[in-house]
DNA sequence: ACCTTGACGGTTC
DNA sequence: GGAACCGCCAAGG
């Protein structure tokens, strides 16, 4: 199918915690898809507003390797993702999170968990 | 088939 | 930190 790349990334960026990110880079290696985390992002662009498969995908959980938000800081998106991260308790000061303290640390059972061969 | 566009990343200065 | 540069590659025009 057209979006195979599309539903895998969506499907990982639905495992990331509450209170929790993961850069897009690190999306793209946990689905598979090694160096292509621009792929991720038009991925994130092209999220069902509704939810995937029942859910909905925490597209705001997602920042830069940089531990930035990736929108302009005067966007209205770049305000709606800061909003959703402090809803949770994620400390963003500017568009900045430190990703020593938040970044999303997957552990063996979840990985195991995600894949389907 | 060619060109441009990304919610990017690593390297380097 | 931050800016410039280059690599990456699916989608859409």
């Amino acid at each position: 199918m057209l979006n195979d790349h599309y539903h895998q990334i969506w499907q990982t960026v639905q495992l990331i915690p509450k209170g929790q990110v993961a850069c897009y880079g690190q999306i793209a290696d946990l689905s598979g898809l090694p160096g292509r985390a621009r792929l991720v992002g038009k991925a994130l662009g092209r999220v069902p507003k509704e939810g995937w498969q029942g859910q909905s995908v925490p597209w705001f959980r997602v920042i830069n390797s940089q531990g930035k938000i990736s929108f302009p800081p005067s966007s209205e998106y770049f305000v709606k993702q800061k909003q959703h991260l402090q809803d949770e308790q994620v400390v963003v000061l500017g568009s900045r999170v430190k990703l020593k303290d938040f970044q999303w640390q997957p552990d063996l059972s979840e990985l195991l968990f995600s894949l389907k061969f």
